[in-house]
RNA sequence: GGCGGUGUAGCUCAGGCGGUUAGAGCAUGCGGCUCAUAUCCGCAGUGUCGGGGGUUCGAAUCCCUCCACCGCCA
């Protein structure tokens, strides 16, 4: 295979599954590619950057089924979804890929035709509990209820005994390759913890995996035996190299491959660093250099998931605040392999602390001034001084640092380290105070070199936003007046005095208007009127259920809070203490008829405060149209007893 | 259960191969400016660096132990 050239620069998102609509946590990883691709295009490289859609596969057949549609029916609509809010979202991919293309299909087959004859992909049996809905094989360990059956610990459904003819692919050999590959490479799997998971998993033995199925039709015939279908995890990795011309356009494939960086959340980075280098190995490909694994989005604290109905839907944001507000709050709020915690509240803030405040009114108090002292045009100015080459210096300074965050895929720290450069020209400003030489017309020249300066650092930083706030940063230049694209300076030419002395800014308009949150989260209402849908809870383990400690206790005494309509406050016995506890239960109850009772109580739930009093503790109830009803025993039970 | 990780200001986190008064941003309080999107600048805090023990002249940093939380274990 031919060299890969230095200067091309290959990026991949994952293709996502078309049984659901995009969210936030497609536009996250997307909007990360997005980012490096457009800062490795102002270094001058050659990107490419991919993305599309994985369209195969059981759950796709069963979500087209459920609507009246057939597989590519529901397939064509998602993959609108999905490149509606790219274009939203000011995503400059290459090439959009679906698994369902004839390019992508025919070469799949040759892949695995490949293989097999090599060996590494034979035929078998394999028997197992699968779950339909997770299309997998339950492990082995899943314990057998007691109907005979195994639940699928993924997804709560009931799992099936199938045994089936199919093929594996030969992952046992690859064992050992890996560990060499990872030893050699350990920047391979990122963040670095990460690596080390990988590396164990490794360690503990692979088994040959099965990558065919005879229960699924919608996806890529096996070549020569169709009653089997590909695996959509074997299907759909090789996204990477059809979308990039395997085996349609060589030369091109040639050149790109292999990939510099496949982005990935964390929850497929299995497939990516294990399965994935093991297939290429066995094709005879080179390897990928990195596979980054970024964390999730929690909402308030919790994973997002259809089921919990808390997935947050970007259209709104984007609606108000366009596509840059949300690209620089993911990009900034959180390191690369972290979780973070998605509230419209702290996106309010840091958008109107950041971009409104800091940036955005630097922007228009600079051009502000350049337009009532010079009517726009800044002819003649004085020599650099002292603070304004302390000024320059420290945007020097500060370019090197940034550049080597973004090498390094630390988008957070660089647009951190950008904004301590934005701070320091407030201070600039501040310092030399230009609105007082202003008042004093021999000063003219001097007040021209400030204006001059803050201008300067307002071209360089909007430059280096590029990548994370596309839309902005070109208005910030069309503000000061260039006429060529940020595209067209390239990142090691950047500098401060590359803006042109004369030449004529704009009046600016406010770039990032201020919202304020109560205005936005009322917006957010009226948008969503909610279809109460019923409330459906996930399944949980043993495991978790027996975090929670259920006593019997014994309400020895109960009295009303005052000034309330249904609280009540007790001493409850839970047989190693007495506790107090506050419960909304005034309404059905009297605290007369509850004082002796016996109830089921949680005695480890975090206490809560309410109405000022402490409570220890929870007794449970059924929740009847907001009253509450208590369980009590038909036995006699003492106080402190355990309930399961 | 096994392996790995985390616990630092009200919040989010940085530091961490031992060494001056432990940092940043946000939030809070006070002061300044008025060019600017009620923005910007300055000052001020507050922390037994998860608990306990040890090594050392000296530990947030190294070791042991306990507690809590998280990740991976097809």
């Amino acid at each position: 295979m031919a060299k890969k050239s230095k200067n091309t620069f290959y990026i991949t998102t994952p293709i996502y599954y078309v049984n659901d609509v995009p969210h936030i946590g497609h536009a996250y990883t997307t909007i990360i590619a997005d980012a490096i691709s457009r800062y490795k295009k102002l270094l001058g490289k050659d990107v490419f950057f991919l993305t599309g859609t994985d369209e195969h596969g059981q759950k796709v057949e069963k979500a087209a089924q459920e609507k009246g549609l057939k597989p590519i029916e529901l397939a064509d609509q998602v993959v609108v979804r999905f490149q509606e809010l790219w274009k939203a979202l000011n995503i400059d991919y290459d090439f959009f890929i679906r698994t369902t293309q004839p390019i992508h299909e025919e070469n799949i087959q040759k892949i695995f035709k490949k293989l097999k004859d090599k060996g590494d992909i034979y035929k078998g049996i394999y028997e197992g509990w699968y779950c339909d809905s997770t299309e997998h094989f339950l492990d082995e360990d899943v314990p057998l209820e007691e109907g005979g059956f195994k639940i699928c610990p993924e997804c709560g459904t009931k799992a099936f005994i199938v045994s089936e003819e199919c093929y594996f692919f030969k992952l046992s050999a690859y064992q050992k390759p890996l560990l060499d590959f990872y030893a050699q490479k350990p920047t391979f799997v990122r963040p670095r913890s990460r690596m080390n998971e990988v590396v164990s998993f490794v360690k503990q033995g692979l088994k040959d995996i099965s990558i065919t199925r005879t229960t699924v039709e919608w996806g890529v015939p096996v070549p020569d035996d169709p009653k089997h279908t590909i695996y959509v995890w074997f299907d759909a990795l090789h996204n990477y190299v059809t979308g990039i011309g395997y085996d349609w356009d060589r030369p091109h494939f040639e050149k790109f491959w292999p990939a510099d960086v496949h982005l990935i959340g964390k929850d497929i980075l299995r497939f990516h660093a294990i399965f994935w280098p093991a297939f290429l190995m066995a094709s005879g490909f080179p390897l990928p250099q990195t596979v980054f694994g970024h964390g999730w989005w929690l909402k308030d604290e919790a994973k997002m998931s259809k089921s919990k109905g808390n997935v947050l839907d970007p259209h709104l944001i984007l609606e108000t605040f366009g596509p840059d507000p949300l690209r620089y709050f993911l990009l900034r709020e959180i390191p690369i392999g972290l979780d973070g915690n998605f509230s419209h509240e702290g996106f309010i803030h840091r958008v109107n602390s950041d971009l409104a405040n800091d940036l955005g009114n630097l922007v228009q108090r600079t051009l502000t001034m350049v337009h009532s002292y010079f009517g726009g045009k800044i002819e003649e100015m004085d020599k650099e001084e002292k603070a304004d080459k302390a000024l320059r210096e420290e945007f020097e300074n500060s370019k090197e640092k940034i550049i080597r965050f973004y090498e390094d895929y630390a988008l957070n720290r660089a647009l951190e380290e950008i904004w301590f450069f934005i701070s320091t020209v407030n201070k600039y400003l501040a310092d030399n105070e230009p609105w007082k030489l202003a008042r004093d017309e021999s000063q003219k020249k001097r007040l021209g070199r400030i204006l001059y300066q803050a201008a300067a650092a307002l071209r360089v930083i909007s430059y280096l936003l590029f990548p994370v706030i596309p839309v902005s940063s070109e208005k910030i230049w069309d503000f000061l007046g260039e006429e060529k694209s940020i595209e067209d300076e390239s990142l090691s030419e950047l500098k401060f005095k590359n803006l042109k002395l004369g030449q004529a800014m704009k009046e600016p308009k406010p770039l990032f208007p201020r919202v304020a949150l109560k205005d936005f989260l009322k917006e957010e209402e009226t948008r969503q009127a909610p279809p109460k849908k019923e409330e459906k809870m996930d399944m949980i383990t043993f495991d978790e259920f027996k975090r929670m400690d259920l006593r019997v206790g014994e309400i020895l005494t109960a009295e009303k809070v005052e000034g309330t309509d249904k609280l009540v406050k007790m001493e409850v016995d839970i047989g190693t203490e007495k506790r107090a506890m506050v419960a909304g239960v005034a309404d059905v109850y009297s605290p007369e008829e509850l004082a002796g009772k016996k109830v089921i109580v949680i005695v480890n739930l975090k206490p809560a405060v309410i109405r000022g009093i402490e409570s220890r503790g929870m007794l449970l109830a059924a929740e009847i149209e907001g009253k509450a009803i208590i369980p009590f025993f038909d036995k006699d039970v003492p106080a402190g007893a355990k309930v399961r």
